[in-house]
DNA sequence: CGATCTATTGACACTCTGCCAAGAACGCCT
DNA sequence: AGGCGTTCTTGGCAGAGTGTCAATAGATCG
């Protein structure tokens, strides 16, 4: 199989083995689920013992939610720097940028959508949930609708539902090639406009 | 733990068994993620050998897979006896009838929803999408665009991603309780005919 | 009542994980 | 350079879970 490298043992700073094995975790997890990947696998492609990533992660779980950890990060880029024109334009260009980051972590992206044990696992969904908070406040601002008090709680509940179907919909884009980029691009920015400035007033004060 | 019952063995016909065995295992990895229930744990409770359940079923996967197809049974009541009034008034039935359903099911829908290695595992790709197929027949057929032919596709594309917003808004209001019954019901049918009337024709023109 | 069928079980072999003491590489001090 | 302590690294052990198969026992039929 793999060409036996590492005949002696090399010794190295905590922190840049730690990354090591942290990134073959990453890679391995994001190709495949949970229960297939073993700790000595994971050892054996970073060129270490099997032991070794138990004592510097704890375990294989919770090397699994390190990994996670990582990929549910947001580029703060996405919402940066955006013109002071109007909610519409400001979403395209978010939305724009979005895909354009989607795009390039293309396999990272569709393994954190497709978590595991996601409704099931607290840890994973607090991990998931922090991220999606931190979502939800880039649209709303996108959208300047940051200041919003009544009903503030069902507006951001929306975004995040809409994020589930940001989700899907990238799928359908890079797994089924059912969508382009640009029909995600137009349907995601729609969607969001729509829920906001119609839905969202129903919901208020119906 | 459990009381001891079943001191002797009783031997019972192959489908009684199996559908017995099957409801334990609904109830265990509906409650629970799939890596901490046991073969023995079920076995245990259904009172009865662990290398029974891997007799009848195959293994602990299969077995899996087994719920999970039970799980995403669509009834097909839900766009039933539709009236042959307008789109939005269809819908709106047809979406009432479907929250009706979830509701009822609670803890089953959120297990099937939260599934674990979606879209690692194939075996389960294949199982959310026919479910996600079926579920698209049945609100085109609500909204009464069975026969476009233009842009097939992407149409199905775009329901099937609005089933990700319907699975994440379903968490708000049976998790968060961020969102009311009524509020799905409000969002879900102006979306998905936003999605229809108006996003739609923009991406099959654009 | 005995023969037969088959549902059911106990036991074995294998894999994987967590844990711990022993071993080896590196830096430091004289 | 050489010895020495630090700590990074490893091999091995015990426990838990799974798949498999021959042996067992309950039910049925002549």
């Amino acid at each position: 199989m793999g060409v036996q490298r590492q005949a002696q043992r090399r010794r190295m700073e905590p922190d840049a083995r730690r990354a090591e094995i942290l990134g073959v975790a990453r890679r391995l997890f994001g190709a495949r689920s949970y229960g297939t990947v073993s700790i000595a696998e994971i050892a054996a492609e970073a060129g270490v013992a099997r032991a070794l990533v138990s004592h510097y992660f704890g375990g294989k779980r919770q090397l699994y939610l390190e990994v996670v950890r990582q990929m549910m990060v947001v580029p703060a880029s996405v919402s940066e720097r955006l013109p002071p024109t109007t909610a519409e334009e400001r979403i395209s260009i978010c939305v724009d940028r979005w895909l354009e980051v989607v795009e390039r972590n293309r396999e990272m992206w569709l393994s954190a959508i497709g978590l595991e044990a996601l409704g099931n696992d607290p840890e994973i969904d607090q991990i998931m949930l922090e991220a999606d908070e931190i979502a939800t406040d880039r649209v709303l601002e996108a959208a300047m609708m940051t200041d919003v008090s009544e009903g503030r709680e069902k507006l951001r509940a929306m975004i995040r539902a809409h994020s589930g179907m940001l989700k899907a919909a990238s799928r359908e884009w890079l797994v089924r090639g059912a969508l382009s980029r640009s029909d995600l691009h137009v349907m995601l920015t729609r969607t969001v406009l729509h829920l906001v400035h119609t839905v969202f007033p129903a919901l208020r004060d119906g």
